[in-house]
DNA sequence: AACATGACCTGCCAGC
DNA sequence: TGCTGGCAGGTCATGT
């Protein structure tokens, strides 16, 4: 379920039930998801208490207290759910465990948190601390779209020379970290810009258009995101995803939302993904 | 170097 | 009812 603002609603959702608390009980239920998790994940997280919970592209940091920071990817498929009672104010049980249940980790306020990856495209890893940022998955990131570092500057020069159509180029996390399929296609939208548009051939001034509508749209969908959060520690894991009404994304076929246009969202394919977007408007 | 494609997995849905 | 094919929010490794 993730791009970057629904990693950062299951960051924030987990953030009460994690930090500050510590790990009691860990419990890996396999050898690997993506990738082999590192040696003895179990044993290193046991007992660490988990100092504070950041966000980076589509990673989740969790820094504990042993130098180590534990890494958390969540793939295409990869839910983290809080059940129990952070607060310690209600009795409680946890959920019956479920099929895909990869990794559950019991805290000392009475939390549990269960990874669950179904197609286990998710990863975890646990990497030294002080030298978290430049481990070989997060050194190659390009700027977060909500940080300072991303910018008009920034996008144009990525841009240029680019010959790969803008959808694509929005995608690739080493130009800018967090956009996904979805956020691409509505930001692309509101841009008014063809997804089929080489990078390299849209004017600077365009270019740097896109800049405050990646960041509204993102910010958007984390607003959205947060509201529906309210019910996370019953943690159906449901944060409301599919709740957005969304532009372009999974509209084929209907009508184009924006004002004055009669064109209709179309769907088309670009390096293996699907595109949607309004042929007449978007250009 | 830049770019496109295949591969990794399971689940779900439409169509037959 | 069951099968089949296609599709899904990601991204790394491979080949041109």
């Amino acid at each position: 379920m993730p791009e970057l603002p629904e990693v950062e609603t299951v960051k924030r959702g987990l953030a009460p039930a994690m930090e500050g608390a510590v790990i009691t009980k860990a419990a890996v239920n396999r050898p690997d998801l993506r990738w082999p998790f590192p040696e003895r994940m179990a044993e290193r997280l046991t007992g660490a208490r988990v100092n504070g919970l950041r966000r980076r592209s589509k990673y989740i940091l969790a820094d504990l207290d042993t130098d180590e920071t534990l890494l958390i990817h969540l793939g295409m498929s990869g839910r983290m759910t809080v059940s129990g009672d952070p607060l310690g104010q209600f009795a409680h049980e946890h959920p019956q465990a479920e099929k895909h249940d990869h990794v559950v980790l019991d805290m000392d306020n009475g939390a549990r948190i269960t990874f669950n990856d179904p197609r286990r495209f998710g990863a975890m890893d646990l990497l030294e601390t002080a030298t978290a940022e430049s481990h070989k998955l997060l050194s190659v990131l390009g700027p977060e779209p909500l940080g300072n570092d991303f910018h008009e500057d920034h996008l144009v020069a990525a841009f240029k020379g680019r010959n790969t159509p803008v959808k694509s180029a929005l995608l690739d996390q080493g130009i800018i970290a967090g956009l996904g399929n979805i956020y691409v296609c509505e930001a692309l939208f509101r841009a008014g810009i063809s997804p089929r548009r080489k990078a390299g051939q849209i004017s600077a001034q365009r270019v740097a258009g896109l800049v405050p509508i990646i960041r509204e749209v993102l910010q958007d969908a984390i607003n959205a995101g947060g509201s529906s959060l309210k019910d996370f520690r019953q943690a159906s894991g449901e944060l409301g995803y599919f709740q957005h009404s969304f532009d372009a994304y999974g509209r084929e076929g209907e009508p184009c939302r924006r004002e004055g246009c009669a064109g209709s969202i179309a769907r088309i394919t670009q390096s293996g993904r699907s595109t949607f977007y309004c042929v007449k408007c978007q250009r």
